[in-house]
DNA sequence: CCTTCCGATGGGCATATACTCATCCGCCGG
DNA sequence: CCGGCGGATGAGTATATGCCCATCGGAAGG
């Protein structure tokens, strides 16, 4: 078909969209289009191709799950993630935990599966806890699980929400407890805490951890660290002034996801957290009450990952 | 994954969207979609296919040529066609022949290129003139033209628009114009022209013909068989009695695409219409004023095959 | 009229995709 | 507890697709 006839441009793109419209709507091979418009099969192929390139064909998702990875995508782009999952919300309760805890689990059990050695560090918090609970049995021997925080609180009582020992004993996997506490009276007793050899060894393992899933705390009057204890209200009213907006694994950030200079964090006794570089840090996290924290953390790449809920993501994207 | 966790159905679905997502709107390959989605290829690849055969993915081509060809499959779909193409309208003016003219000459090329030896029958009128004029100049002397009707009033003048001597001198090709006129006076004389060897022998190319394009013309006082004096007013109108809606070659037919048995049919000298089978019979046709004439052609199954307007396709299917 | 250049073309090949088949796993009835 | 059944899986393979490159032909400029 001689496109010098008419407008070669406009006759172009016709052919173009023809020949999109018979491969991705009619189905077509590219060898059928190619007899079909009387053209070459790699005619056929450029002309597909430049129906793509030209954006002639509009794909849609007819799934809920559709724009789920649409504002997933758009977070990845923005915020430079490694990683990120947006679970379907539900309209009648968008901040369950169950979807984003099974997207995250999906996430983990990608890397378990692993027969390499992969080391796993761990946060704590209701989400991290829902997502080991979603992971299935698996026997995972050759993988190390830890922690990156105490579990302690200063009395030696345990705090709720242990994701590490959950996660050890549903794959098999040796465990590393965090073996400090929360917090430390004060610097001088976190610095010789910090000279066990135990803590030493655990803290390395955090560094060198292949995935660390964390929990993002905000910080209000919910924030999980008042909630369980840590802060008093006082202490609260005062980082809140200093510009905390949450914490990761108890190091406490402002709204350009900076850890705090400030008393508290000098007491955190919690594993660094880890530069988030090539390896995945994620953060699983969603809810209204979260966005500052989370939207945060983005900022300051305190994370290269995100799990989250639809309603979160496109507060997040807003 | 094990998708037995939660419902099968919801959770395989899901997975079939992201796939989906994946492949369409991402671009991904089916084995970065198998590492990312922690699935052998051969599943990513089921995944794909599942959301297509379930019509998660939605394709739309955002050009005038899109809506041309969804109406072009509608109807195919609705009547059967082998072959179908419906040109874009111009706003300005809706039923200009040139579109119609551009398809329906690719459709032919398309046989013409052929090197085998077809035989292609034609009809009369303005369309098809204009169809062949949109023909490149090609050497195919390989070919055989021949008409359907003849181009003779009974004073022995010729009808305008003559398609075959004109794609004959264009292609090069033999060519066998109908030997008689386009009417006889009664049945008794056309029974003695079709005793002759020409006649004979070019009915019986007809007969073969591999391609068979003709016009379509309405029963109103426009009609082309009035127009050039074939048929008088009286006659037009008994005709309209009897229920005419339409004329293929001067074969009249009713609204259900029914050859009328009257007297004007037993005078027409044409070929007789081929059963619309396998082999192509394509009709040339748009307008508003053709619409019920081309409608009772189409439910009729007088052809196989038709060349439309963005406008008359519309209408056509509503 | 000839030369040069640019875009379009089709052959050939590496890769990706679709399909078939044997097998496996979990479920169910006996 | 066992055997049969149906859907899911992965291996293997035929087919389709994407890409590189040599070539061609028409347009612009000398």
């Amino acid at each position: 078909m001689s496109q010098n006839r008419f407008t070669p441009e406009t006759t172009r793109l016709d052919d173009a969209a023809r020949a999109g419209w018979l491969y991705y709507v009619a189905g077509n091979t590219q060898d059928e289009i190619a007899r079909k418009m009387g053209v070459s099969r790699q005619t056929a192929q450029r002309l597909v191709a430049m129906a793509l390139a030209e954006r002639l064909v509009k794909v849609r998702l007819d799934h809920p799950i559709g724009r789920c990875m649409d504002l997933a995508a758009a977070l990845r782009d923005r915020f430079g993630l490694i990683t990120c999952e947006v679970a379907p919300s539900d309209p009648e309760a968008p901040d369950l935990l169950t979807g984003i805890a099974i997207a995250a689990a999906a996430e983990l059990e990608r890397v378990l599966k692993s027969p390499e050695r992969r080391i796993v560090s761990l946060g704590t918090g209701r989400n991290l806890r829902a997502t080991v609970e979603q992971l299935p049995r698996m026997a995972c021997p050759q993988h190390v699980v830890v922690s990156r925080l105490g579990n302690m609180m200063q009395d030696g009582s345990a705090t709720p929400y242990n994701a590490t020992i959950r996660l050890a004993e549903r794959i098999g996997a040796p465990h590393f407890p965090y073996p400090l506490p929360v917090l430390a009276r004060d610097a001088q007793e976190l610095a010789a805490m910090q000279q066990q050899q135990a803590a030493r060894n655990t803290i390395r393992l955090c560094a060198e951890a292949d995935l660390s899933l964390v929990g993002i705390g905000q910080m209000d009057m919910t924030a999980p660290l008042h909630v369980d204890g840590f802060l008093s209200t006082a202490e609260m009213e005062e980082l809140a002034r200093a510009g905390a907006v949450g914490e990761i694994t108890s190091w406490v950030y402002d709204a350009q996801g900076r850890i705090i200079d400030c008393a508290f964090n000098h007491r955190v006794a919690s594993a660094p957290l880890p530069r988030a570089g090539d390896r995945p840090v994620i953060a699983v996290a969603s809810g209204q009450a979260k966005l500052p924290a989370i939207r945060a953390a983005l900022n300051g790449r305190l994370i290269n990952g995100l799990v989250t809920s639809e309603a979160t993501a496109e507060r997040l994207l807003a």
